[in-house]
DNA sequence: GCTACTTTGGTACTAAAGTATGAATACTTT
DNA sequence: AAAGTATTCATACTTTAGTACCAAAGTAGC
């Protein structure tokens, strides 16, 4: 995974790339086309005046001639669809589900009490203990003794170090 | 720029068409090679027994062979450097990363001194006043008056809310 | 120079949190 | 029936958090 940045640049690039190649298969379609003209023109001449004694180099003009195309046309069979593709993958950040879900797996762990849960809840919503005994219908004292209780289970020592772990687990919201 | 759904087939395809080219290539070989040792062959065996009435023969041959490689040659010149490349973006969508990022807007509008703000992200971490003193290297009548300034300015009454807000609006992690 | 803010620190006090100990009741498991 | 678990509650004590008030030094902006 790698992520480029991609210009106007690039695109004109590839666009004078394409126009290159484009000259340059002219110019090689120019070559073979002068090369036979000026071969045959020689041979012509030669002709002429020689083409009773010559006739052998003629021929081996000719032959020449044939397979140098013959060579030119199989080298291009080869390389006609040479194309190169790169991939680049670009990363888009979708935003997660807002919705809180709880991790039901290290809610477990800590082996809660279903009181000691609701208690937790409360807790890291950040009420005092004396809001969640009037909450829950219960004395101050109980609430002490189930805050005492999820402590020694989840192994913090204040109420503080609780909400982070607990947030921090997703245990609670 | 276009949007582009690539499979692992297509990835197979890429794989399976540049070792066609390498094939093709070796078969360009092969029968370059075979071509000679054909034609020497042929020739060879015609020489052993008609050398002196064939040598023209022979002579044409080696021409032949000589102007196709030339010519491939000539054709793999001009390619050689001649690779089209497309370039094609993939977009990706992914679950944003993982690790945290400061709601700066939030942030900004409690309007907390630098000081305040470190003293808030070791509270929210579960810390101590004592301990954040001692993290910090001030004394805990320090620490009690940062907090104190912090509450002012998040609206809260104690630490727990503090962190519970604090992490709400992801102003600390 | 003046004002506002930040940073640091102290003292005195109250409030809340946290610990230790004990007890009772209801229900489930052995 | 006895043991174990969950829930509730009280008391006494210690520790930490939080508030109010005060002060000083440094910095930035007008």
């Amino acid at each position: 995974m790698v992520e480029v940045s991609l210009s106007k640049d690039s695109s004109k690039t590839t666009m004078n790339f394409l126009g290159n190649i484009f000259l340059k298969r002219r110019y090689f379609l120019v070559y073979g086309a002068l090369m036979a003209v000026l071969i045959f023109a020689l041979k012509w001449l030669e002709w002429k005046f020689l083409i009773v004694e010559n006739s052998i180099d003629i021929y081996v003009g000719l032959v020449a001639v044939f397979f140098t195309i013959l060579g030119i046309w199989v080298a291009g069979q080869l390389y006609k669809n040479k194309v190169q593709t790169v991939i680049v993958e670009k990363k888009i950040y979708v935003n997660p589900p807002v919705e809180f879900q709880v991790n039901k797996d290290e809610l477990e762990k800590l082996n809660l009490s279903n009181r000691e849960y609701e208690v937790l809840q409360l807790l890291t919503k950040g009420h005092s203990n004396a809001e969640i005994a009037e909450n829950l219908f219960l004395s101050l004292s109980t609430i002490k003794t189930h805050v005492s209780n999820i402590f020694v289970k989840m192994d913090v020592k204040s109420r503080t170090q609780a909400i982070e772990k607990a947030k921090r687990l997703k245990i609670t919201d």
